[in-house]
Formats: structure tokens, sequence, C-alpha cells
DNA sequence: GCCAACGTTGGC
DNA sequence: GCCAACGTTGGC
């Protein structure tokens, strides 16, 4: 089966791709993600080797940083049933768990970032679901296309 | 900090 | 099942 490509937010005060790559294994949960469509994409989508650009929402400027790997499939969210937890949902049960999060693996951080508004100014990524008017979903596919465009714009030094 | 856009909730 | 109110996201 094809590859498949994954853009995920992240809020690098929160946590950043230079955290990624500090991470123990440069791996980490992706814990906290509680909106149905991405919940449906970490559950039922994304496999392993799948690849995910990193971006980083509500930071100057906003950017795509770099590239990760999914190294594990959808499974349920700790955080749900914690309710010392910000995540705590108190109606997910444990034996019909309602959220999910995949483990990533840092893969390579751009040689420069590439901000909202450079994306904006390619062609090839007219169509994508990040630069849609009003996108806000945290995980979102990207297609083999848009991968190829913005790991080559990533690469190149500015 | 503002606010447009969107998702969710809950009354009816 | 509609839809108004509310909360959140995220660019600026």
């Amino acid at each position: 089966m094809a590859t498949r490509y994954w853009l995920l937010k992240s809020e690098p005060e929160s946590f950043s791709i230079d955290d990624l790559q500090r991470a123990p294994k440069q791996t980490t949960f992706w814990n906290g993600v509680r909106n149905y469509q991405a919940r449906n994409l970490l559950r039922d989508e994304m496999k392993v080797g799948d690849g995910v650009i990193f971006y980083h929402s509500n930071a100057d400027p906003a950017a795509a940083v770099g590239l990760a790997e999914v190294v594990r499939a959808g499974y349920p969210d700790g955080t749900q049933f914690d309710p010392k937890s910000d995540y705590y949902d108190p109606d997910a049960k444990p034996d019909d768990p309602r959220w999910f999060m995949v483990d990533i693996k840092f893969k390579e951080k751009f040689v420069r970032p590439l901000p909202l508004d450079l994306l904006r100014t390619l062609p090839a990524l007219a169509d994508m679901v990040l630069l849609r008017r009003g996108s806000r979903l945290s995980v979102q596919p990207v297609t083999p296309a848009e991968w190829k465009t913005i790991v080559a714009q990533g690469r190149r030094p500015a």
C-alpha cells in the first residue's frame, strides 16, 4: 500500500519540533486531540510509515518546520480517562474509548521554516487543506504532490 | 487582544 | 432535527 501523508499542527510553546528532536528516542505520542474529524484520521487512517509534516500553529510566523514519521498507529489516548488531565472526558469509557493518538518519530528539521505566506505562493499547494479559509483541523491529509512540494521547499536553503 | 470561522451543546 | 448560544482555534 502506498505511503500516505499528513500534517500535524502543534503550538511550539507547548511542543515544538525541537522538543520532538530532543525527546527520548526522538519519539512522542500525539495526545490531546479532541475533534471527531481529526480523531477519525488518527484512529482509522494513519499507519506506521506514513509521512508527517510538522507545523507550528499560533507561532510567529506560523510555519511548516520539518518532517516526522508515524511509528505507532492509532491507540486510545489515556488522558481521556484521567480526571486530573486537561483532556479528561467524563463520557469516555475504557471499554469504549472516544479519543485516540498515534506515536510519531522525528525525521528532519527543514533548513528553513516555510511560513504560511510562502506556502500560499506555491501553485502546487493551491488546494491544500491547510490553506483553505477557516481550516482549523489539527490533523490533516496531505497529497503526495503537496508532500513533494513542501519537502523540496523545506530542503532548499533560504 | 481581536475576531472570523468553525464545532459542539442543548433547549425546544 | 433545527438552530441559537457558546467555546475554541488560529492568523493577524
